[in-house]
RNA sequence: GCCCUCGUAGCUCAGGGGAUAGAGCAUCGGCCUCCGGAGCCGUGUGCGCAGGUUCGAAUCCUGCCGAGGGCGCCA
């Protein structure tokens, strides 16, 4: 990185340093001001710097500013002192259009790609909902959302794995097999059963054993291949399907076990295990080991995140978890802990509950019901790109309303389109460049600096930020920080478009030349943008 | 009762120490002689309440109010 804040940030600590002060650069920040007024970019450092030192903001500001006009930076046209003691820097538009070359030259493979994650193996564990029906609006919510924080991790540069964790086994698997064995024979499910069509459907196939175990495998194993077309419909793939069968049967469960008793960590209780789990911080022991002998799915659990960790050896472990698996938090991180892997390895990010509308009526679900929406049918009404935009433009923290009637309703109007619409017109102009018989000189022949209407330098002020936006969506493990960007940047982009002809008789081919090269940037910025939401960028609506 | 997350415009949401708090939808009104009108331009007396920290708080801390979720030998 060597991008114009970075630039800044030095030349900031150099003017300190002529002073003989020293100043972390964490303390203070190069930022782009919310107003053009104040400058491309401006600095709270002589604000944050006087305090320690004991004289007046603006005092040092002036001493700063005085060394940064001995020894401006590139491009640099005049600073200001402003407000409380803010520097402001005013720079020439050189310094875009060396950005705008240097996103061209790059290309789709190196712009907006950091090395901030270090090549560090992170296993990213998301969606896992239990294969006892199929994939409902509720529960593959977020699924979309960690598949963009996959893509985006990976441009970060981490080595990222996806998984989906597979709950085959315990008592629903049992309570699947009884309801579907009940179908079979012509009972109603009972209470506590399953009772959605789909069960009637796979109970008319299913000629296996008068077994609830056999009879649950085999229908888990149904609805798992019906969840996998409905992710696939979304672009959605995992690395590895792990099923939580596995884990029990490789005796992978008693080996923890053994291990925490072996540090005093177990206590008995009858036949029943207990996990003393509160020694690190949980709010309440843990059964591991039930009455009747059988693991609880929190013993399964530790075992797992046991062979995320030791046995395959990943740096870091990212779950996504509804936010009603809370309560799971605290006992697997206190777990972490005390096998000695350490909880602060294992970022656990809850996703928010998503409650459905219809109208102004909150629509009440039940899973025993079976009424729930299943996510496919939203897939088949949206497609794909609208539905994982849907879910790709809010904060994981935030609880959502959607209404889908207005959805379906508003499907044109879905932000994805004003963005895709973006890529489109991109696109058209290159095709009318082709078949107008343009040839584009190499970029280097070509005076970017011709580029200098309001509407050119806010387009390629936001092209420039994207690196930093892909790196702090990152590090906050906020895909949605990505769409956001991608909307601003699409409204920028549809206004150049409006004002700015690229191709027409009333443009001199010299500026006709920089604009091209202006929308191959941009092209190169929204495809990369598209990619790490997996949207997929159309040539033409 | 305890724990987690969240209260921002009529609605859905950004902004998460920085200067005059933003976008989409909805409303009302403008814009097609040229690269695609799925577009552009205009239209807004809003940070739940009260304290605190700070040069500076929508943002951090405390309390209260409100919403959602959790507090199983379910998974």
């Amino acid at each position: 990185m060597n991008g114009v804040r970075d630039r800044i940030a030095e030349a900031l600590g150099a003017a300190m340093e002529s002073m003989g002060l020293e100043i972390d650069p964490s303390l203070f920040v190069v930022e782009r001001p919310a107003r053009i007024e104040h400058g491309e970019f401006s600095t709270n450092v002589a604000m944050v710097a006087a305090k320690r030192l004991g004289v007046s903001p603006r005092s040092l500001a002036e001493k700063i500013c005085g060394y940064l006009n001995e020894n401006p930076i590139r491009h640099q046209e005049r600073l200001e002192i402003a407000g409380p003691g803010f520097i402001n820097f005013f720079l020439n538009c050189g310094y875009l259009h060396e950005e705008l070359a240097q996103a061209v030259l790059k290309g789709e493979d190196s712009f907006a790609l950091s090395g901030v994650g270090g090549g560090e193996r992170v296993l990213l564990e998301f969606c896992s909902a239990n294969p006892t029906g199929p994939l409902h609006v509720g529960n593959g919510w977020w699924a979309s959302y960690g598949d963009a924080l996959a893509r985006l991790l990976r441009r970060c540069g981490y080595a990222v794995s996806t998984e989906y964790y597979v709950n085959d086994t315990g008592g629903q698997i049992r309570r699947l097999g009884e309801s579907l064995l009940a179908r079979r024979a012509g009972r109603e499910v009972e209470e506590e059963g399953y009772q959605g069509d789909y069960v009637k459907e796979l109970a008319a196939e299913y000629s296996g054993p008068e077994d609830v175990v056999a009879a649950g495998k085999w229908a888990a194993e149904r609805n798992l291949k019906t969840i996998k077309i409905s992710l696939d419909k979304l672009g959605i793939h995992f690395d590895v399907w792990f099923s939580q069968a596995s884990i029990e049967e490789s005796g992978a469960v008693e080996e923890i076990l053994d291990l925490l008793d072996s540090k005093g960590l177990i206590a008995e209780e009858d036949s029943k295990k207990i996990f003393l789990s509160t020694r690190f911080g949980d709010s309440r022991d843990r059964y591991l080991v039930k009455a009747e002998g059988d693991f609880t799915y929190l013993a399964g659990d530790i075992a797992y995140h046991y062979n995320k960790f030791v046995v395959r050896g990943f740096q870091r472990v990212i779950d996504i978890f509804g936010a009603d698996h809370h309560g799971q938090v605290a006992s697997l991180k206190a777990a972490m802990d005390a096998v000695g892997v350490g909880s602060e390895k294992l970022e656990i990010l809850l996703g928010q509950m998503v409650s459905l509308l219809s109208g102004s009526d909150r629509l009440k679900f039940s899973k025993r019901k079976g009424n729930l929406i299943p996510l496919e049918d939203l897939v088949d009404d949206l497609g794909p790109a609208a539905t994982r935009l849907l879910s790709l433009s809010t904060s994981i923290d935030r609880a959502t309303s959607v209404d889908l009637d207005k959805v379906k309703a508003e499907s044109m109007d879905n932000p994805v389109y004003y963005i895709q619409y973006a890529h489109a017109r991109m696109a058209s102009i290159e095709r009318v460049k082709d078949q107008r018989g343009i040839i584009l000189p190499a970029i280097s022949e070509v005076d970017l600096s011709l580029l200098v209407h309001p509407r050119e330098l806010a387009l390629m002020r936001e092209l420039m930020s994207l690196p930093e936006v892909v790196e702090e969506a990152g590090l906050d493990r906020a895909p949605y920080k990505i769409a956001n960007w991608l909307k601003d940047f699409s409204g920028l982009f549809h206004s150049f478009y409006h004002d700015c002809y690229v191709i027409s008789d009333a443009v001199e081919i010299e500026l006709t030349y920089a604009r091209l090269y202006l929308v191959a940037g941009c092209k190169v910025a929204i495809r990369v943008a598209l990619s790490l939401l997996g949207v997929e960028a159309l040539e033409q609506m």
